[in-house]
DNA sequence: ATCGCTGCATACTAATTGGTATGTTCCAGT
DNA sequence: ACTGGAACATACCAATTAGTATGCAGCGAT
């Protein structure tokens, strides 16, 4: 039977749905652009809808944000503290990395991008706890990375240079995909493994010491 | 003696001087979030002096990027077009690119992400012509560094794949700066020398087959 | 049967803002 | 002296839009 009733419902599904449309719009108008309005209409609703799960346009948009971090964090989290050696693990991450961001591309790349300054600048200093969940989630994500790194640097097989030195340039030649690559129809899965091969392969040979490869 | 007349005048400082304002702006804010007041009170002026100028914040937004692709091509071409190995001439072509987004980072920052995608939509499908143009622009100036990678293939000295796939990581490598570097005045000239020199060290290791290096 | 609450839709307000229309000052050439 | 145009400032308008207030249908518990 359906399980229709007026006690609130438990499970997030309309807030997932909002957060889905409104990621497709900050991705192509961006923040600002994006009116509540334009976010329930893609939804076949109207505003109340909107408002009803969320308080504010800001709190959709750090929702979108927190959602992209956790998906990222919980795919990765497990390579990293897995097995392999550090270059096998790092290779691990950066591939499992480009795969999230193709398959998931709007609110990936709301997350990936440095959008959050331009909400800032509309909310005023309100919104900073919020912001500070965010920016820990992120430099926390790096931070595995980093430490993979470090413990590749210190065996010899990476470059000798500070973990965040390192991934820096590692993060954008994975993430530029956000700006560049736009979904095709005519493009296969087929497509997409080896945008992520190939994104990898350069990221890894930018880290690596000469004596590899 | 000065040469303050009625006529028109003929030199672009005015116009210089609002782009460069628009440009700061653009990149803390965003393009929809910046006010054509915004621009002007930066400037200490109003929103007169602005519309006398130009017709329009879109043709601001136009210039600045015409601006800032010129300030790459006009650097840049020499050296892909001078002499020195083809790894010779793209090391130095990437550490001319990276000391000039360090060096004019408003500009540069609205100029290298893909933020006309909400220009065009903000705008309708008007404005396609000046839209063209950058596009145009932005392809040419890859399009000098896929020549120089094609040629470094040839020679084997490069990944043997297809130049696109090699310049998007290559570009992300260094245009990711745009997204994390943000200006302290504790900065030193070195550092910011030390960052190109790492951004471009990661580039070419990413692009280099093995036997180098 | 009805009462209350959830899950919306509808109607409205107030603030922002791109663009325009209209002054106003000042200089150059005559 | 006078005039025309350049380089602005000021005042204003119309459209957009975040957020609120209110209405209302439908279901579940009593």
């Amino acid at each position: 039977m359906t399980k229709t009733r007026a006690t609130p419902i438990e499970d997030d599904a309309p807030r997932r749905e909002i957060i889905r449309a409104a990621a497709e719009l900050f991705m192509d108008l961006g923040y600002r652009a994006t009116s509540i309005d334009a976010i329930a209409e893609r939804m076949g609703a109207t505003k109340g809808r909107v408002y009803h799960w969320y308080g504010s346009k800001a709190e959709i948009y750090f929702d979108v944000q927190i959602n992209a971090m956790q998906k990222l964090i919980d795919l990765i989290e497990p390579i990293a503290r897995g097995g392999g050696t550090p270059r096998e693990r790092l290779e691990r991450m950066a591939r499992a990395h480009v795969d999230i961001l193709l398959h998931d591309l709007p609110m990936q790349k709301v997350s990936v991008q440095g959008l959050e300054t331009h909400v800032i600048s509309s909310t005023g200093t309100r919104h900073t706890k919020a912001m500070r969940d965010i920016v820990r989630l992120r430099d926390d994500y790096e931070q595995m990375f980093c430490e993979v790194i470090d413990e590749g640097t210190r065996q010899g097989v990476f470059v000798d240079l500070p973990a965040r030195m390192l991934s820096k340039p590692f993060f954008g030649a994975l993430n530029w995909l956000t700006i560049w690559y736009r979904p095709r129809r005519l493009q296969t899965e087929e497509d997409l493994e080896a945008i992520a091969e190939n994104l990898t392969g350069f990221a890894m040979r930018g880290i690596l010491k000469e004596q590899e490869r």
